[in-house]
DNA sequence: TTAATATATGCCTTGACAGGAATATTCCTG
DNA sequence: CAGGAATATTCCTGTCAAGGCATATATTAA
């Protein structure tokens, strides 16, 4: 996972525009009217994402169309992934602990496992 | 889903913290050895991923001890599947798509359809 | 309390970045 | 080709954030 694609992310109003065009793609006139924006932030914004990967251009007439594409949201996930070990072993670890915490006061009411 | 999360995790610096943690929880010492960085930059790092929820500390005699919290990334994995829709409806729009090529081809050879 | 260890804060400087406004560029239409 | 529409680029300015370094704070131990 490469901070780039974070980075694209963590400026609100890139981070609206991603959800904008979750719903469909669009011209980048329609972004800018449709987030109040004024239309040389939305195409600065538009090639950080493009740069990112995020998104892709394809021209129609005059018109870019901006699309949102899949390949970084995969490898969001992905990385995402990798941290299901860390919280399913706490999990692990707090369950045999209670397991012990049981068994000891079965064993031994009021002692407490080391 | 909000902007603090994905600028927490934009500095390359805090992303290794981040993805250091994921294996166990460490001390902030640590944490500046394994990653030789210095230890006031690092208590930083670990204010702004404190700041956005990401991780905690829990005191251990002199030391912190810093630990990953699965809350943001739970947040993110329900952002990232809100986007779910928009590729299976792609999906299902590029499959109609090519079904009516098919169709069409089977119809009238040669033809297009609109 | 003092010394030592571990961490947090404050100040400073520098670089990156976002918005504003003007302008350049590209493409379509007549 | 001329004019207009849509978008990209440039320059400028102010703000914010990161690193370096010194220092404050907190906790432990003697």
């Amino acid at each position: 996972m490469n901070a780039t694609t974070w980075g694209a992310l963590s400026e609100p109003n890139r981070l609206r525009i991603v959800e904008l065009l979750r719903g469909q793609p669009l011209p980048v006139g329609e972004i800018a009217a449709r987030l109040l924006m004024r239309q040389p932030q939305v195409s600065k914004h538009l090639k950080v994402l493009s740069h990112a990967g995020l998104v892709q251009s394809r021209p129609v007439a005059q018109k870019h169309v901006y699309e949102l594409q899949p390949q970084p949201f995969e490898d969001l996930e992905l990385w995402l992934n990798t941290f299901r070990p860390t919280w399913s072993a706490r999990m692990d670890a707090l369950e045999a602990h209670l397991r012990n915490v049981k068994a000891a006061q079965k064993g031994k009411p009021g002692s407490k496992s080391r």
